[in-house]
DNA sequence: TACGGGCATTAACATTTGTTAGGCCTGCTT
DNA sequence: AAGCAGGCCTAACAAATGTTAATGCCCGTA
């Protein structure tokens, strides 16, 4: 049941049996979520972290006007609240964007882990400190890439991130998305996504229709997006 | 000496003094860097991580076509390459913005302290978390707000931060940023930057000159940023 | 003192992006 | 079967942002 989070923590580093036992220590009840509902709320002091064992998940913040950004997207074997450990107040809500199958691990356990397993501890820390390599990806993304290019980035990152946690099927993924919720992750209006989705599919790298993305000329999408993955540390080695 | 260190760390938790001899005692040397001069160069593989003790710095990446976007910036208590310890290869460069002073803190030793000191292992990861939440609140910045608003909580943010280290002077800091460095942060074109700038200065709420911030109206300078601190954590509390 | 470079500023114009509105599907409900 | 809601797509126009170029200022240096 764990699997995706093995797989996921495993790619930075060799997970040992005893590691893997006391991450399935740390886990209490599990849950599932419907598409649209909140998984944790914005502001919220959770007691506990979320571990997404199935489904796609968003962070995001509303504005005043209503306007609302995702910060990141969750894939399986994301803990998407980890933060919540040592933040302690959420400053962000986590939406369910497909039906989400979670778990979820208390924090007294975690900080156990802390105080006696401190390699695991050090993986679970990697795996914020990825998290915060994403967010410089599409912080660049968003200042200094053409809206196309952003696109097709995130197009990259998301292939090679479920890939990890075997959710690819060939070159095709499940991307449960609206044009209307991908305009809040690129920050764009949804008339304007409209036209850059447009254009990818008009290049011919990819096509995209009813919420299955299939990647049709991976080297010309990864030069428009001049994607490079090593931000996403998915090299094995000891840390 | 790392008296900056402190007041960073010590805002979100008690730093014991047995915590601070740890620190002390995994510094290595020190070191300045002029304005410009790249203190940690992309694609390297650092064994120590960089403390600012003095002067800003901001992490980068440069695209293809020569575009260079800001990722953040970093005041003195910042340790700005925390993540090469766990992450080990820098996806990006940091570069002096001033003429800055720094040390170095070796990665072994890092690694003891998370194999003795869980509790300043938390802190040091909480560290690198709250350095995530201000990519967020960058991301949401970017991709939501108005360049005006965008700007405006920059200089919130920068305010506060600067102030947890006492690096302001009433309601004024030093911003040593050209108007071309500052449309790198909010990735704009220099010609818009330098537009949006005199919006800001013409609404009243800030005076900006010779690299000199003052904020005469933080109200209403917080109400145009929707500055809400929260996602810096300043909260004293057990972690 | 004269010169040159970097920086801030502005203008004029080009391009990108947003807004408003509508059409056309599909699937679901009545 | 009719009606309705949501999602995708397009058009026409408005607003924001980028580009190119020029001006003036300050400052260090020949």
């Amino acid at each position: 049941m764990l699997e995706s989070l093995y797989l996921n923590l495993g790619q930075h580093d060799a997970l040992s049996d005893a590691e893997k036992a006391l991450l399935a220590g740390a886990m209490t009840f599990e849950r599932h979520f419907a598409t649209g509902q909140d998984i944790v709320a914005s502001g919220s002091r959770p007691t506990y972290s979320t571990l997404i064992l199935d489904g796609l998940a968003a962070r995001y913040k509303v504005l005043e006007d209503g306007g609302r950004q995702f910060t990141s997207l969750q894939v399986p074997g994301d803990f998407v609240d980890l933060h919540a450990f040592l933040l302690k107040t959420m400053d962000h809500g986590i939406v369910a964007l497909s039906p989400c199958h979670v778990m979820f691990a208390d924090h007294s356990r975690l900080r156990t882990i802390t105080e006696q397993a401190p390699h695991l501890t050090r993986l679970l820390w990697l795996d914020t400190l990825v998290d915060g390599a994403i967010h410089r990806e599409w912080i660049v993304a968003m200042g200094r890439r053409s809206k196309t290019s952003h696109l097709a980035h995130l197009v990259c990152e998301l292939f090679v991130r479920l890939q990890v946690v075997q959710r690819t099927n060939g070159m095709s993924f499940h991307l449960p998305l609206s044009q209307a919720e991908m305009a809040d992750v690129l920050g764009l209006s949804v008339v304007h996504m409209n036209r850059v989705i447009g254009a990818l599919r008009k290049v011919g790298v990819v096509s995209w229709a009813n919420h299955a993305v299939t990647i049709l000329d991976w080297h010309r999408l990864q030069d428009i997006a001049e994607f490079d993955p090593t931000y996403l540390s998915m090299m094995r080695e000891p840390r």
